[in-house]
DNA sequence: ACCTGAACACCGTTCAAGT
DNA sequence: ACCTGAACACCGTTCAAGT
């Protein structure tokens, strides 16, 4: 029955992984600190330990979590729509917490599993367009760096800054339809 | 002639900033501080701030001093050329110091100033290869973008991991040559 | 002018002690 | 089992005092 003094029920690690990801949506993961997040869980900053084993490893679930829900293209579709519908995919949850994929970016050793079927769809796709065997794995880097690529730099504000919504929205268009005529579409 | 009790030198920016960019390259902007800088150039930590407003402020200094390195390609070569060395240009610098622009990248209230000549450069091609009015900015948005993410890509190792360097070259290359086709080369 | 030590308000994390 | 306070080894930065 051994309970948090300053709390009727226990710590859960969905709890702390919520509240985690709320907190960097605000200020940061580097704004983020065990103890701010420990203060907003109305618990002692050390009782968090219990249920992570660190900081990092804590950052390195929520990511993992957050890749998983990348909703990919079905196969049935043609090749363009695919390609489109994967770089929407990507960029929408880049939108979603923007905070965390910036961290993620520079962080790759938190995604080194290869963002689960991402990779996969790529591929195909590529197969469908007709890239030759040996040049796939070499295409499909170049395109998820691509598309990472004009993701960061439109959430870093490193382009379109100060534009109106729709203006980013008809540049990640340009962005797709540049790739598809690259891949001889 | 009041000077440092630890040394016999007063300290100068310069030494301040090369010695701050040589532990960047070793342990990341992350892992530098102001503390251990200062033991490096074997001075009081604070005497640091005589000379340097922030942390901050050195870290974009330095930033924007590398910036200036980028080695531009001539007005008079062929457009395709042109991106290429561009390319390579940029990809070169960030090969020099991949920590620092691993940081940067994610920084980019650190280089505002869009990065000097790059962006002129970049539309002029664009110019050259008939890009309309209407669509410049965007198109060089993409650009950027594409060309930043693939090296950032690389650099942090999400992309072409253990692989021989050819053939990351290779795959910088892929992409040039689909950035080109794209434009309508 | 330039340097310095002590101090302040923070970090992540360990550890021994509590229930 | 789960929680906790004190403590350790760090941060960036301010400030008053030294030469």
């Amino acid at each position: 029955m051994a309970v948090s003094a300053r709390r009727g029920t226990p710590l859960t690690p969905e709890e702390i992984y919520n509240m985690a990801l709320r907190l960097v949506d605000e200020v940061g993961v580097e704004g983020l600190s065990m103890r701010k997040l420990a203060a907003e869980l109305d618990v002692n900053p050390m009782s968090l330990y219990h249920h992570v084993e660190s900081k990092t490893a804590l950052i390195s679930q929520i990511c993992a979590s957050q890749g998983l829900r990348m909703e990919l293209p079905g196969e049935d579709l043609p090749w363009r729509e695919r390609v489109r519908l994967l770089a929407h995919a990507y960029r929408s949850l880049s939108r979603d917490h923007p905070n965390m994929w910036r961290y993620v970016h520079s962080h790759p050793e938190i995604i080194a599993s290869r963002t689960g079927g991402l990779w996969d769809v790529l591929f195909s796709i590529l197969v469908t367009v007709g890239v030759p065997e040996s040049e796939l794995r070499r295409t499909a880097d170049v395109l998820y760096g691509f598309v990472t690529g004009l993701v960061f730099a439109e959430s870093a504000g490193h382009i379109g800054q100060g534009q109106d919504p729709r203006e980013a929205d008809r540049t990640f268009e340009t962005a797709i339809d540049l790739i598809i005529r690259g891949l001889g579409g």
